[in-house]
Formats: structure tokens, sequence, C-alpha cells
DNA sequence: CTGAAGTGATTGCATGTACAACTATTGTAG
DNA sequence: CTACAATAGTTGTACATGCAATCACTTCAG
């Protein structure tokens, strides 16, 4: 027996648990009129980023996304003006990406509607004391999965204004 | 403030732990020659319901699909020969859709893949005592969020036989 | 019984994503 | 310096998925 039958609901539980926020939260994020879960988080990166820019394939990690996706997904955000392109003079197989003042607009407008349901999906269907835990155990694990969030301001894929 | 930093900051810990966690579980299921992850849950699904049978809208809810989705999914399944899409005697306009022992053995040759990845990835990332807490706190998240999972035997989304 | 509303499933269309192949550039071994 | 490997980004292609529209059937009001 490999896995133990808590194991074994941890994951399943955690696995649904997610399925249904994420879909919630792409629902409620469409009706308001503000950009993707997706989007956001791309946004955050950029703007959370030192220098407010990055590099196409530290994004792409970053966002969880394959290096051919994130170029189709800054194609459609350079087009709506949030995100710029502009070249890397260090290494000219590179590019940078920035966020734009619109960009910063739209990340800022759809913060209060992201952190609602949030609150009201997620946060507010847990008992006192359990947000801690779920934190410190996940952000471990992302840790220990090779991909560590920054614990101070805003996770990875929150927002630092509150 | 309508969010606390620990509930911040364990939602996007969470958010993201789930993203690495279905990008790797697809990789190693597929690498393996076995069914994916959302096939896997489908197949599992059937092979629990009562009677090894749903009707597709049912399924379609208990995987997290819509029925368009679930409908070119069980076109795939059924050319494959896993599944096998039955007449509703009650009610013409529902279809069956039930497990054949393709499908079965299907399943039950990827668990053992599946679920080492569960444990080396996931469980083995947990200290102790952690897979009880999680296991606790997203069931009953699930629950309010109106999608209980069964509590006896396999989750929603593993396997029956460990 | 009849017509209207509701439900289950499918299909057309649009979108989003990954993999593999490709181009351009950089790094490295000789 | 040259050749070859490695890296960053893009593009062709295939596929999976959701929404809206549609068809078939059921339910319900009258």
């Amino acid at each position: 027996m490999v896995l133990t039958t808590a194991e074994h609901r941890a994951w399943a539980a955690f696995f649904v648990a997610n399925g249904l926020m994420a879909k919630r939260i792409d629902k409620v994020l469409m009706t308001a009129g503000v950009v993707s879960l997706e989007v956001y988080d791309v946004l955050l990166q950029l703007e959370i980023a030192v220098g407010q820019r990055m590099r196409m394939c530290e994004l792409a990690e970053a966002v969880l996304l394959s290096r051919s996706g994130l170029t189709r997904l800054a194609d459609r955000l350079e087009r709506e003006g949030l995100i710029e392109r502009q070249a890397c003079p260090l290494d000219r197989r590179s590019t940078h990406v920035a966020l734009t003042p619109k960009g910063l607009a739209e990340r800022e407008r759809a913060w209060p509607v992201y952190r609602q349901v949030i609150k009201s999906e997620f946060a507010g269907n847990l008992e006192q004391g359990d947000a801690e835990v779920i934190a410190a155990v996940f952000l471990r694990l992302c840790e220990r999965l090779g991909h560590p969030l920054p614990v101070d301001e805003s996770g990875g894929c929150g927002s630092h204004d509150d």
C-alpha cells in the first residue's frame, strides 16, 4: 500500500476543490468584464518583477505556461495594449515583456472582483485557523516542487494591495 | 480589508500547487502510456456508479466538464472502446454511459502509475499530519461549494484499490 | 389532447494550449 | 576562427474545451 487513505482523500479533495474554484472564478471575472485568471497572473508577475519586466521564458515558467503558449498569450495582450515587448540589449535572442500603464490599470481594476471571489468561495468556506495551515502546507509543497513563491507581499497569484 | 494575508497566501499557494501537480501528473501518465487524468476520472466515476453506468449529464457534472465537452470526450472514449453508450429506456432523450471491460482494465492499468505520482510529488512532500488536515478542509470546501465527495472508499478522483 | 416550456444530448464555431519544427543568436570545444 | 551544441522565441498543427444554437423528447398548464 503506497498511499494512505488520508493521503488519497487529501489529493482527491484538493484536486476537485481547485477545479470548482477555477471555474467559478473564471465565470465571475468574465461576467464582471475584467481580465481572466491567467491574464491576471501574467500582469501581476510583470508588476512585481524587478524592473517591471521579464524575459519571455521567465514569464512562461512563472505562470506555468509553455513557451509557445506564452507567445500567443503575449500576442493577445500586446494587441490589447496591456503589455509591451521590448528588445533585450544583452541577448538578442531574448525579448523583454513589460507592463503598460493600461495593463497595470486593468490588473488593479480586476483585483477587487478577484479578491471578492476568493473571499466568498474559498476563504469564506474555511474554518478558523485553516488558512494559516493551508498556506504553510502549500507554500512548502510549491517549494519542494521546485517553484518557490515569494512569501512577503503578495503570493505568486494574488495581489499586493489589500 | 476583505482578505487576510494568510487567506491570500493560502489561495495563491493552493492554486499554484495544483497547477504544478496537474502538469506533472499529465506528463507522467502520458510517458507511461496510460490514460490521462481527465479520462481516468471518467472511468473511475463510471466504475463506482451504481449499476456501473451514468447519464451523460450526471457524468459531466461529476467530472467538472460541460455537456458538450463530455460529448466529445465520450466520442473519443467510445471510439477507443473504453466506454459504451446505451439507450436509456425511461427517458429517450437521455443516454447511458457504461464502462467496458477494456475501460476497466485501462483504469486499473493506470492506477499504479497515478498512485505513484500522487505519492512522490504530493503526499511525499507533506509533513506528518498534513494529509488528514488537507483532506478534512478540502472535503468540507467541496461540500460547501455544492460538490460533495463520497467519503468512504475512493474520493471522486482517485481509486478504491490501494 | 394540445401547445409551450423545460431537459438531455449533440454540433458549429471560436478559443486556448501543447508539441514539434524552425530561425536566430549565443556559447563552447577544437 | 570554425563547427557544433544549447538557448530564446515563434509558427504550423493538432487537440481539447466552452458557448450558443439546434434537435429530440418529456413535462406541465390549460
